[in-house]
DNA sequence: TTGTATGCGTTATCAC
DNA sequence: GTGATAACGCATACAA
């Protein structure tokens, strides 16, 4: 932990005032061959770096962005961990520092973020319909996009899969496949109720896709874990026998609902079909491996920060919002209705 | 993002200097009860908020802490996601920034993060035996803790979970079922050359435990996805058909043992026993649930991140090296030996 | 082409 | 008790 090397340093072994240093240092015009060999030269030989607090608390900047995650709140998952990677790949790329927030802060905690420099914009996840944190930087006019999005996104910058779409390719899949009972197994009812994005936005898709194939909704909620997607499961097919597949949203559950169909002797995908809305990764780790709408959270992650990114840095930056198209991978836990 | 009210303006409001309004800030004494209230009536009045990066730029330090997971490096899985998450929390109580660097970084730029001030000290992950890092940051005198241990840890402090007793308990439980040819399928050869940590621990304790019990070892390695461990237990299981049980590191390895044991007609664990070393979370997804070595990763990445700041903090810190105690939890991956 | 002076928002030293 | 004033390390308008 050597004593910082200062611009100061540099500018008196090279002879030279600060201001020439700094001319040097961001690249600006106006300064001769010799000095600025000079300076670069003393630059080499103190092995100075410049202080990035310092640079950014001149020019009002933190040069930070980070992410909100509420990790505590709903469970973790594999999803969150690779729109953290993507992120903060990109955000290194464009020489920001990317920081992580995984518990919920208070309104006087979040908005301090921004007042005492301390990160330029948030990416927020985990987004409601109607969104407190929104509507919070909304009019604070603080800089964010959101891995998500709300009811009315007017003005605001987002990055989300489009989960109506995905119910609609998923039961379209089964449909074409002879299923006629399709059954969805969503996320508990706190999150429906709370407004949570993906679990209002599959139960629509949902409604519709049944209202298009002329089939009866057959719409059950449980939490996301093994536990209670194995005892749901047992509930829905006590109640409608005739369910021969299903849909659901969370690794967790889709491991669940296979437990439940296989101590029922059924087995996967002769008796029963199931799809999942899971990432690759863990698509792959269960079995049988899940057909699946893919969740590109990777992507997602890079997208987000570039937004985020592009807002901060452009001064007429255009609200981007973009819905990915879902992408079903066919594997081995769907097969033709009996 | 109105401007930014600074200890001046709270200052001129309340008819003192900045020194007072700095006292009374930081809760230093010598501050008559009259000139505090009206100072806090001013600060409440003006929303005022103290601007984080002039403070560590006054104090010299950057109140942030960083990891360096060089995620693209070996495949991404979910133990450090739950680092993250562990760590973040604890930085987040101390009222540190957490930043995350999912991206191997160059010397260079690892130095620069400490020189230009922007993290006051690092937690490293993935540590090798011999790790260049490591020894970068010794020989500058840089703060920093490691989620793994080296050879030699003189004066290092780190929190690792005990590999080699890990294959001791698990060949211990599998020879106790009466298992008598047990076999490890590790990691890539590329790890265990480069020296891994966890790839050169267990492959140590594995032979241990099998001088201990009299057994042949039978070591094989595979990159960690499904389809390598899938080839490599075959080839495991045709050179060597008398395994009767495997341990392994990673979850795509253990669902790979498993699909290839299954795929010669062989269940688990009535014909075969498999022990992982895995996190709960996805020792539970996996068909059968693995008898697993828990991997306490959340309680790891708040250790860690425990002894970082006090590191940072304390002025006389001794080191600190702790080596979980490994937990075997049993589940449905392991059964007698037939 | 180069340098001087001032500001960024805070803390700390030292007077008063 | 309280208040100037000088750091912290850098950027930048304005001079020269």
């Amino acid at each position: 932990m050597s004593k910082t090397v200062t611009i100061n340093d540099v500018a008196r072994t090279a002879g030279v005032s600060i201001t020439t240093v700094s001319r040097i240092l961001n690249n600006k015009p106006d300064v001769s061959p010799e000095t600025r060999k000079r300076v670069l030269e003393a630059i080499v030989q103190l092995d100075y770096t410049p202080h990035a607090q310092a640079k950014n608390l001149a020019a009002g900047k933190s040069r930070s962005i980070a992410v909100l995650y509420p990790a505590h709140s709903n469970g973790l998952s594999e999803l969150e961990f690779e729109f953290f990677v993507g992120a903060s790949t990109i955000a290194a790329k464009r020489g920001f520092l990317f920081n992580l927030f995984v518990n919920t802060l208070s309104e006087h905690t979040l908005l301090n973020l921004y007042r005492s420099n301390q990160i330029d914009g948030v990416i927020l996840m985990e987004i409601h319909l109607q969104d407190e944190r929104v509507h919070l930087l909304q009019e604070n006019d603080y800089p964010f996009v959101m891995i998500g999005h709300c009811a009315d996104n007017e003005g605001l910058s987002y990055i989300d899969l489009d989960f109506e779409t995905s119910m609609l390719v998923s039961v379209d899949h089964l449909y074409k496949l002879g299923h006629r009972h399709i059954g969805l197994l969503s996320m508990s009812k706190a999150l429906r109720d709370a407004g949570y994005g993906p679990v209002v936005r599959t139960g629509r898709g949902y409604a519709q896709a049944c209202a298009r194939f002329g089939l009866t909704p057959l719409y059950y909620e449980a939490p996301t874990t093994i536990e209670d997607a194995y005892a749901a499961t047992h509930r829905m097919l006590d109640e409608h026998p005739e369910i021969t597949a299903m849909v659901t949203l969370h690794p967790d559950s889709s491991v669940g609902i296979v437990r439940a169909v296989q101590s029922r002797g059924l087995s996967i995908p002769q008796d029963f079909s199931l799809i999942g809305i899971v990432i690759d990764r863990i698509a792959k780790l269960i079995s049988p491996p899940l057909t699946a709408i893919t969740f590109p959270a990777y992507l997602m992650g890079e997208r987000a920060a570039q937004m985020l990114i592009r807002m901060l840095q452009e001064s007429e930056y255009e609200p981007e919002q973009e819905l990915l198209t879902p992408h079903l991978i066919i594997r081995d836990s769907t097969g033709p209705a009996r």
